[in-house]
DNA sequence: TGATTTACATACTACGGCGTATCATAAACC
DNA sequence: GGTTTATGATACGCCGTAGTATGTAAATCA
């Protein structure tokens, strides 16, 4: 049961520094970040981090992955369910935005993540895992894309090019990781009307008329 | 005469390692960038560079200008037209995306750039130029909500909030500069479709029913 | 034609940062 | 009481890279 507790205080000892990591990252870009910058935000060295991750490539993937996994996990219950397409789309668009501002650094390496998947300076293990997190990118689109064919064949969307269109309808609410601040939305009013206006600009743009 | 063919061919030598920086930090972003990369790629050396510019800080600096300079040029002329709002909206779309499919590398440092203002490791007199560059791009924002706000009040667009609008507006075109490869559309019927279909989903969110 | 400026190339220095190695330790486990 | 776990501290080797200092050949100029 002890054991239970260590295990416990390893993977939150282990998210804290994950967590320090997304925001510098976040702040200063991958290259620009240096392990000591990490160390310094957790007040320590770098004997810790070095003792739970291999490099600084393996950190980065696990931030990467851990936003990944979040945000996944958030859109396929939504997903999933058996609601009309136009609801569905409208959740997931409410939910991810949702996710974006509260996790606002994993959101912003894992948009970081996407653009560096061309670097060949990976080792065999490395790739697998990168693979693994692609496939979890891929699957978040391909629900997005799903929903949007659905409706579309149910006459609740206009008729357009779904793999294109899923691009620009993830576009307006991704690009929220390039302006957004927190300071952008102060009351859980201003969020409300943030996360309401952007969900209703995207939803209009394949909503039938 | 001479020496004006001699300032033209600085110009232009000046153009081509612009050109080249942009390319990559386009592919490796500004931190793992390193000056020796972007003389390889011009098979020269750093001295041809230092030469022109102070130092690698200038260096992205003129490039997200240049970039900044040739949107906004494309963009005003637009803007200022008499035409109708939903007309004058649909053009400058269409001329935006075109200028970021035509000039990704300009474009991308341009993203990478807005997300770097924070850097205050700056020098007086590279805070003034960097001061230019963030009012051009207000300037290319301003004109975009401008075009929403007539919209708005001709009764054209839906009633919304021009402020957080325009952004997912643009998002959805911005965006591009994170997914589009040049293999993304090959043939000019492609680039065709491509830019019709973003267009389209991009008005459909602004256009009243 | 000699002097000077232009537009580079070459060679070198200095430094930051990654990763490693070593030693210490304090708590949890067995 | 011995062992493992999860660190802290410190030092160091090594490499890549920014920036500089110096050289140089050709074009321009007087």
């Amino acid at each position: 049961m002890t054991s239970r507790k260590r295990a416990a205080d390893a993977e939150f000892g282990r998210r804290e520094i994950l967590d320090a990591a997304a925001r510098a990252f976040m702040e200063q870009g991958y290259s620009a970040t240096s392990i000591d910058t990490v160390a310094d935000i957790l007040q320590c060295t770098k004997g810790r981090i070095y003792y739970h991750f291999k490099s600084k490539a393996d950190l980065f993937f696990e931030v990467h992955r851990t936003g990944m996994l979040l945000d996944h996990g958030a859109m396929r219950p939504l997903a999933e369910s058996d609601a009309p397409p136009e609801d569905k789309l409208r959740d997931m668009l409410t939910e991810h935005i949702r996710f974006i501002i509260t996790n606002l650094p994993y959101s912003k390496v894992v948009v970081q993540g996407v653009k560096m998947h061309l670097d060949a300076s990976t080792t065999p293990k490395q790739r697998e895992t990168l693979m693994s997190i692609i496939a979890l990118h891929r699957e978040v689109e391909d629900m997005f894309r799903s929903v949007l064919e659905q409706g579309i064949a149910s006459g609740a969307f206009v008729a357009c090019d779904p793999h294109l269109v899923v691009k620009a309808l993830l576009g307006a609410v991704n690009w929220m990781t390039i302006w957004y601040q927190q300071r952008s939305a102060q009351t859980d009013a201003d969020r409300q009307h943030l996360i309401r206006e952007i969900t209703d600009y995207a939803m209009r743009g394949v909503e039938a008329r």
